[in-house]
DNA sequence: TTCAATGCAAATATTTTGCAATTCG
DNA sequence: CGAATTGCAAAATATTTGCATTGAA
């Protein structure tokens, strides 16, 4: 996933690609520490200065619809945001340092199709988060 | 877990019983779906009118560090809470009736291990939510 | 040329805080 | 009694919205 894939994703939805969005994807799609509506429209102004505030909310929400951007819960608050990866999902974030890492979802799959099977209840949605101490801060200690 | 407990809990760790609490835990304890501070207010001041909004906040954050209160995320937003169920863990909301049911943790701790033997990461804490249609409301459908 | 998207400012939540009065232990 | 807790109101945050203007298709 690159730059052209998100605004190309923005095109196919009916969405017009603007100079500020395209900004606003450069700004978000190589992030890999989850960023608040502050930083990222701190950061775009270092691109496009006139760039407002409603804008980045307003484009956040239209890249969280389309699946593009994921809200990180329970790490600084709730509002944070970092690029969906689509195979990976299962989500780690480090405390020290604060980089996200994506890994496998096929246990998250596995255990949702058992918890499905022994509940008789239908799964749709997911959201799972794990927090720790990543591999390299640990060997930093 | 009942009212006695988590009053009991308030006690241990510093904490004064008071009129306010006792209408708060009562309030709070046996919900099955997530509440907001504005409905657990509402429903506090049927049982004791004086109640204010700042204390339902403060009191509903203790409870939260005690660990006695889980805060939901992604379900009518990010600010609505449930009993948190020490042994169960791994939380299943009805997105259309509302109940929260709690499952077996074991799954989730065995994801977990894996996910630390492999990455090299340690995992201190997890989030997991699972939404979607409950066999009650598959069966009334 | 048209209408979606923008920027700004104002309007809305939402949550926190200061402080005098109250109440638990 | 003394300190923690409360209720209220005000303050601080965070987010949404209205609207005249701009700019992408």
């Amino acid at each position: 996933m690159n730059t052209q894939d998100w605004l190309q994703a923005l095109r196919a939805n009916g969405y017009r690609v603007t100079e500020v969005q395209e900004a606003l994807v450069q700004v978000l799609i190589q992030t890999d520490r989850p960023v608040s509506v502050e930083e990222i429209w701190d950061t775009a102004r270092g691109l496009r200065p006139e760039t407002g505030r409603a804008t980045v909310f307003r484009t956040v929400e239209k890249l969280e619809t389309l699946g593009l951007l994921r809200r990180i819960h329970g790490y600084h608050g709730c509002s944070r945001f970092l690029p969906a990866a689509s195979v990976a999902f299962l989500l780690f974030i480090c405390t020290v340092c604060g980089r996200a890492y994506y890994l496998d979802r096929a246990p998250l799959d596995e255990l949702i199709k058992d918890a499905e099977q022994q509940t008789g209840h239908q799964i749709v949605e997911s959201h799972l988060q794990l927090f720790g101490t990543c591999a390299r801060c640990r060997s930093l200690k």
